[in-house]
DNA sequence: ATCTATACCTCGCAATCCTATGCATAGGAT
DNA sequence: ATCCTATGCATAGGATTGCGAGGTATAGAT
């Protein structure tokens, strides 16, 4: 189950602590929301390599365990989408949940 | 700016008070958020149909103003569905929060 | 030796929403 | 009188988002 539109966000979000590769970023986003949010890797790759296209995020080749693993670091134009979505996020939940009633 | 997937469930909600028409629908949810969220005519006709075809509501012909108004009001079917969409928001977007800070 | 988890990727499909467009009427402005 | 705007319903084309299925490959456990 999962909320259209937030995974950019999140994805964001899971690169401030440290840079991460794709399938770490999946497993964080998923353990933080209890199991709640559980993107699919046909969704997250994609969405990785559109939020590199669009300078959000870095990627260069990490190694780990003998093994090549690409790495991806927010850029500056990223913490500034961010923010913009972490505002947009709380308008637009703020809006539903006042129309669909809280608790 | 919208959330995807929230119509239906913000349709269902409006019809619960009261039969209404497509039209007055969209102005509800408009005013309600405050103008945050806004759903385009090409959007709210077609989801409309859509539920309408699922049973969760049902259409009959009114009249206002001398003039032909199509009246929606939720069925049995559609309170329970808006009864598990309530519950499927809160723990979606209390997932998101979590993540992405709140406040 | 095989199975599972890790790790990356692409393709086709479905759902959702937007813009643009069309039609039609009522009421106010010019 | 005419035009514009708001109301009211509807469809078509396109973009975006996500999923499932499939492919490739390595490391570690059984």
């Amino acid at each position: 189950m999962n909320f259209k539109g937030t995974l950019p966000t999140l994805i964001l979000e899971a690169l401030v602590h440290e840079p991460s590769h794709g399938y770490r970023i999946a497993q964080r986003i998923k353990e933080r929301s209890e199991g709640v949010l559980d993107f699919k890797e046909g969704t997250l790759y994609p969405a990785l390599h559109k939020l590199e296209n669009e300078g959000l995020v870095e990627s260069y080749e990490g190694m780990e365990k003998g093994r090549p693993r690409r790495y991806y670091r927010i850029t500056e134009s990223g913490h500034g989408t961010l923010s913009k979505d972490r505002a947009e996020w709380r308008e637009l939940s703020r809006a539903v949940t006042t129309i669909l009633g809280e608790a």
